[in-house]
RNA sequence: CGGGACGUAGCUCAGCUUGGUAGAGCGCUUGCUUUGGGAGCAAGAAGUCGCAGGUUCGAAUCCUGUCGUCCCGACCA
């Protein structure tokens, strides 16, 4: 068998130099850029007559030199081919067979494909190339960010992304506030296996039922089959109530207070980056107690901590509520989580906290004899915010011109761009100075002194969402001053750019980056209150729920088959719900009697 | 997992309908000139056309399969 590619030697010794065309085409549409009607295919044999001019390749297919390609024409056309060689004796017969073709009136023209994404409106045009409009479509904004800001890369896995650097800075960042948050509430840090027993998993039902479809099995070691399968985590609560089970005696043993920051793995089968991926990186904390009340105080105490990290650091403003039945954890007593609003108008559910009563220590037998001399069940709890919040983030802030990072995340707080001329680089030392004075004051960071142009910088920087830039260039050294840039602001924004003396930067930077900080947080807020609109008829909740006008704030009747059907009907569900404020006695979405309020909107 | 689209140089894509020597822009490398919002000139490097089969003298192009990505649904942190 041949290559690919390979001509045979038969054909390879008659392969003529190209050649210019004998004749002029009879009509344009002829032309290889015009497609000839219906011109017959291989199998069809086809043959041509074109002003005289008969060609035929070596298949016996007849074409004439001006469509087809130079070097092939030449072989069998021009070179009086003996077609026995490929065993098409019969078509050579040209008397025979040749006779002309009609030319079709157009031709059936071959236009251009269309360009993946018509943005005729001038609004609508990126302002960087390669970024399309955040506004004229989030999803190809949203990846075509996450790229380019050297965030994440696809990997050869499929589903899974490799966090780069700069979005590895993203989750430190985050892990630093939250670990403190959990070590200030009294939390320790540990660590547990990735791979479960299959009997283990199987031991809650619910929760078995809840994670099935989406759980990895290893089933082989080296070459040998496993007895009992192993499950790649899709979260812990198994194996770590297993642990717990062995490590609870006594009452005095409790409270357990532990946090894992782990990856898992669930077998997704649509993914984006952070939003949803097989592997992500989280944290799980699980804690044990002796009483109802206190893990109840546990979950709601833990949801108010990343409510706070949420709004002060992430600057994401979200609701905080207590999920549905459908939407409740497999296995929970009750489910409590904070939901975004991304600017299309979807929800993110971006933490939840778990009350797991007594679920999981009935399943996994985590028992404690208790100060009155009884055998008690532990109530248990568990609470997770994934990488995910780091996609709430990047859409909630990021603007045409990239991404947009709260300088509380910033792995970058600050960059300085020195501007440099000819025979003059005192800018580059100057700002190399100043970056070391603002990072003993403990900023974060760096000078970009790369070989490129300012304009080119200033770009990079703002698709990368640095807070803060830097600029110091000939006129600044002389003046002793340099130029702060707010990323949070739109050029040509007198807030924008602000020249402070050299000598004063720290606290100017400092001050800066509050303001960013405040800033950004208020401006998110402002878009969540504007798209929470209140619904008070059927038909008004309906069409809101619809038009994914935000979160649409109802009194509801708390129901699984009004919010199933409502979902059939508008694609919208619940986020979460909380106590009536008010008289309201009906539901909006079905008439029945209300029992909480309650957020819906479409979700990631 | 259903419906749709797409895999060609690092990136964005043309070429495919009608099989005939692998293309452009940007980026990259080198040199010079530049540098306060993505610089200019010159020279240069770079692709087993996602992968595997099949058809053919010959496949980026046609056929089958497969893997991956994106969009819309369903499901989910």
């Amino acid at each position: 068998m041949r290559q690919r590619g390979e001509v045979a030697p038969q054909v390879e010794k008659r392969i003529l130099r190209p050649c210019e065309p004998a004749v002029e085409p009879a009509c344009p549409c002829m032309r290889g850029e015009q497609g000839a009607q219906g011109r017959a295919r291989d199998a069809d044999r086809a043959r041509e007559f074109i002003d005289g001019t008969v060609r035929l390749d070596a298949q016996g297919v007849l074409f004439d030199a001006l469509t087809a390609d130079e070097a092939g024409r030449a072989v069998v056309a021009g070179a009086g081919i003996d077609a026995g060689e490929f065993g098409h004796d019969a078509l050579l017969r040209r008397d025979g067979w040749a006779r002309p073709v009609a030319c079709p009136r157009g031709g059936r023209g071959r236009s251009p494909r269309e360009p993946r994404r018509v943005m005729s409106d001038p609004a609508l045009q990126p302002v960087v190339k390669e970024i399309p409009p955040k506004a004229a479509d989030l999803s190809a904004w949203y990846t075509a960010v996450c790229l380019k800001a050297e965030l994440v890369s696809y990997s050869p896995v499929r589903g899974c992304v490799v966090l780069r650097p700069y979005g590895y800075g993203l989750w430190e960042n985050l892990q630093k506030h939250l670990d403190k948050a959990f070590k200030d509430t009294g939390h320790e840090n540990a660590y547990f296996p990735l791979l479960i027993p299959e009997g283990l998993l199987l031991k809650e039902a619910e929760h078995v039922e809840g994670f099935a479809p989406e759980v990895a099995w290893v089933t082989h070691g080296g070459q040998e089959e496993l007895t009992e399968r192993l499950a790649i985590r899709p979260t812990s609560e198994a194996i770590i109530g297993v642990m717990y089970a062995q490590w609870v005696e006594s009452y005095r043993d409790l409270p357990i207070l532990i946090n894992q920051w782990a990856n898992v793995l669930r077998w997704e089968k649509a993914t984006r980056p952070f939003l949803r991926t097989m592997e992500f990186l989280w944290q799980e904390g699980h804690t044990a107690h002796a009483h109802a009340a206190e893990a109840r105080e546990e979950t709601l105490k833990m949801l108010d901590v990343y409510r706070e990290f949420a709004e002060n650091v992430a600057a994401v403003p979200v609701y905080a509520g207590i999920k549905s039945a459908s939407e409740r954890f497999p296995g929970a007593v009750e489910t409590f989580s904070i939901e975004a609003l991304m600017p299309d108008g979807k929800a993110l559910q971006s933490a939840t906290s778990h009350d797991l009563g007594q679920n999981f220590a009935k399943a996994y037998d985590i028992k404690f004899l208790d100060a009155d001399q009884q055998i008690k069940y532990a109530y248990t709890t568990s609470w997770g915010m994934s990488w995910r919040m780091l996609g709430a983030m990047i859409m909630t802030h990021g603007d045409d011109r990239g991404l947009r990072i709260p300088p509380k995340m910033a792995p970058l707080e600050a960059v300085f761009v020195p501007i440099v001329r000819k025979g003059d680089e005192r800018a580059v030392a100057a700002a190399h100075d100043a970056a070391k004075t603002l990072r003993e004051a403990g900023f974060r960071v760096r000078v970009d002194d790369r070989d490129q142009q300012p304009g080119w910088k200033y770009a990079e920087w703002d698709v990368r969402g640095v807070p803060l830039r830097i600029e110091i260039g000939p006129r600044d050294v002389d003046a002793g001053t340099v130029v702060l840039v707010r990323r949070d602001k739109a050029k040509g924004d007198p807030e924008q750019k602000q020249s402070v003396p050299l000598d004063q930067l720290a606290q100017h930077v400092r001050v800066s980056l509050d303001a960013i900080q405040l800033s950004m947080y208020e401006e998110a807020k402002a878009f969540l209150h504007e798209h929470t609109p209140r619904a008070n008829d059927r038909a008004e909740f309906t069409r809101l729920c619809k038009e994914r006008a935000g979160m649409v704030d109802i009194t509801w009747c708390g129901r699984a088959a009004c919010e199933a059907h409502v979902k059939a009907e508008t694609g919208a569900t619940t986020r979460n719900t909380r106590a009536l404020d008010g008289d309201e006695t009906s539901c909006v979405a079905c008439g029945e009697a209300a029992t909480v309020r309650a957020y819906f909107a479409q979700s990631y």
